[in-house]
DNA sequence: TGTACATCAGTGAACGCGCGTTCACTGATGTAC
DNA sequence: TGTACATCAGTGAACGCGCGTTCACTGATGTAC
């Protein structure tokens, strides 16, 4: 039927189209760290994740729909360990400081995931950039959910904000989280360079949260 | 020699040639209305700017090349208008007003030149990420000479602050000016959707700066 | 000013190549009896 | 449990197409005398 990928032995057929699946990902994420999705070619694909270009179709229609699938991979894990990681903060410095590890360690742990992101969030592609911008958008929607009704003290006063307002000001935190991701992705390879990111990746975030506490609507 | 492209009539050889190139580039920033630079063929260009694809090679080595030709023709002009505008003022508010007015006035008159920028700043092509880099920083480095030794007096705080705060808050600001943009081209069709942003996106300037005036280093 | 030669922007044909998509197929896995 | 049939992930060959780059060329513009 096929080339042995790895032990078929003991797959159903829909385990195994699922390792395909997740092949073809994989496949993509890498060869895209040095391209744009738009000019990245079903055949090449399919050459590193070991089939033939016409079972691509098996699983996506086009590479569109695998752009959108890998979003979902990418900003889905991210997402939700930055919604883990404020259980139970209640200072605003804490709040920075853990938003950042995580997100320099998500980097560090998938830096071609994040390339990908960075990359076609304003990229030629409509349907993946509306699939990031639905992610950024549910992120900055559930950092104000947990600032408003979390634990963390610091940002009680926001309670008393209207919610357009509140909107604002986790729009431009997640924007600037983002940011930062990206402007990591050039310096993965110089600690040095990577310290003073984070350090002044920091201490804007702490200027924004400043902002905040002084704002007089 | 070659088709009549406007008045072919007394114009030297060289004022010719730079016709032309004005009309790859002018080529180019419309064809990437709907793609990605790395996608962007050689041959579409010059087959919309009216020469023949050998004769591309007259103005450019490749693709690459025009890419960076493009970003200085992009970002050098919005650079010298924000610098014009701050000529003068004195307050803060004024300030981001002034500079909002400027970038949504810049970005209605080339909306297919800051698109390209919003999707090449981390595109796929190195040699394009870095030409605006480049011009970022440099927009970045004027705003803090002119906010320090310029007459701006809401800003005269900053004159005591170590060069790295201030090139810190600068950074922010024209990040979030150039994040703007971005999400600006999405909406350049929906008055309503753009008024939004332009309100949101001041009340974040004025957030940062609101910041700034409570910084304690 | 007139002439002979140099320059060089643009031409047009040719090349080999990788692309996306189609199609009838194979054969292991899954299911009904 | 054993058998006959259905499903469907992956195959391999074929197609027409647009691509980047090369090359010898043309003929208007520019220059030296």
């Amino acid at each position: 039927m096929h080339r042995c990928l790895l032990s078929d032995v003991s797959h159903s057929r829909s385990a195994r189209k699922e390792l395909t699946r997740q092949a073809l990902l994989d496949a993509a994420v890498h060869l895209l760290a040095d391209q744009g999705l738009s000019s990245l070619s079903l055949r090449e694909v399919t050459r590193v994740a070991g089939i033939v270009p016409a079972a691509f179709y098996r699983h996506f229609a086009d590479i569109g729909q695998l752009g959108v699938a890998l979003v979902e991979q990418s900003l889905g894990g991210t997402r939700d360990a930055e919604r883990m990681v404020r259980i139970g903060l209640t200072g605003s410095d804490e709040l920075i400081e853990q938003s950042m590890a995580v997100l320099f360690e998500e980097v560090r742990r998938h830096p071609e995931r994040h390339r990908f992101i960075a990359r076609e969030r304003y990229g030629g592609v409509a349907v993946v950039r509306r699939a990031i911008e639905e992610q950024l958008r549910r992120g900055a929607d559930e950092l104000a959910a947990d600032l408003v009704s979390g634990d963390l003290d610091a940002a009680a006063y926001l309670r008393d904000w209207p919610a357009e307002d509140v909107r604002m000001a986790t729009t431009l935190f997640v924007d600037h989280m983002w940011q930062t991701a990206a402007a990591l992705l050039d310096v993965v390879d110089d600690p040095r360079a990577m310290a003073d990111l984070r350090d002044r990746a920091t201490r804007q975030l702490r200027l924004v949260v400043a902002g905040c506490e002084h704002w007089r609507g």
